[in-house]
DNA sequence: CGAGATGTTTCCTCCCGGTGATAAATCCGG
DNA sequence: CCGGATTTATCACCGGGAGGAAACATCTCG
């Protein structure tokens, strides 16, 4: 606990670096130089001091993203190494193949991720088929579905994971 | 969009105030007294400064609680790179012309678009049939209806894409 | 041996983008 | 106010391609 979790960065020297970290929603604290203004694009694991703060309030913004951040967690799926996938209160056992494609999607949690990525992801040490990956994700489909996942596709550019939606929030559209 | 869309309050002296405004969720900022450290169980929807900071400080947090708070109630759409067109909670996975299309829309959100500068940014490398603008009109609008987004004519200028409801904020006060 | 994991082949469906045809909607001159 | 001209909306259809799924063949490990 404490900072580790957290990085630290400069703006704007480090402008790619954020864009980095901010894809991978990792939580993180901007230093601002003087009579700079913070970036524009935030989400809610972001915040910013100025250079010259004082220690306590860095520790406090510092505080506030881990708060924030640990709220945002914990509805997020969670893979270990054993290929038990745990989503809320259910857990699923998967299959080497398929926890690795699902540890990918998990750390994309929300956002697309390539058939490529994939690809790599589940053989790491060489090629597979072209309908491997179909096959599997197919299969991963079913195993995810029991424990409140979904799977969607996005066509000619990959795939997606989220929450599958209880029926009511699409009853009244 | 102003200030007004925020409220200010001291802490910790309307510690009751700010707990009714989070259970609102009306975004705030917290002016803090100083040598007291900010309140621990926040939302996104809230930041704070010292009671000391100074004016562009203070704007600075307050911009930033408002594109939160706009991320939050989805006011804004955003098309990623992979084509999935995000609007609030919902999300639609939008085909390559439809999401260029988009894209262009969503630039000029809420005003017109000429349909010149659609044909340019939906076929940017050549010729289109000249029903083909209208043909993705009418797609693109089925799709971001289930998103909660509305495409208008103005005939003979073009189209401009708003939200769908527009949310009456008399109606059910 | 038997069950589950992994790959492959194959077939089939649906989606995407484009076109032409046709119905509406709107504007304009008389 | 009418009828034609222009602009939009919607539909049906096609060709190509991507994804879904069943069926089958190995393979591994207890």
């Amino acid at each position: 606990m404490g900072l580790a979790d957290i990085a630290l960065l400069r703006w704007p020297e480090e402008a790619s670096r954020r864009e980095a970290l901010a894809a991978d929603r990792v939580p993180r604290l901007l230093l601002l130089d003087d009579g700079i203004s913070p970036p524009s694009a935030v989400d809610c694991l972001e915040d910013w001091v100025r250079v010259g703060a004082r220690e306590e309030e860095l520790r406090a913004r510092v505080a506030g993203i881990e708060r924030r951040a640990a709220a945002h967690h914990q509805n997020l799926p969670d893979i270990d190494d054993d290929g038990v996938l745990r989503f809320g209160a259910r857990w699923v056992s998967l299959p080497p193949v398929e926890a690795r494609l699902a540890r990918a999607l998990v750390e994309r949690f929300g956002a697309v991720v390539s058939r490529d990525a994939l690809s790599a992801a589940g053989w790491p040490a060489g090629t597979s088929g072209r309908n491997a990956l179909d096959v599997h994700i197919l299969r991963l489909r079913r195993r995810l579905s029991t424990a409140g996942l979904v799977i969607r596709t996005v066509r000619s550019r990959g795939y997606l994971l989220e929450q599958a939606r209880p029926p009511s929030l699409l009853a009244h559209a």
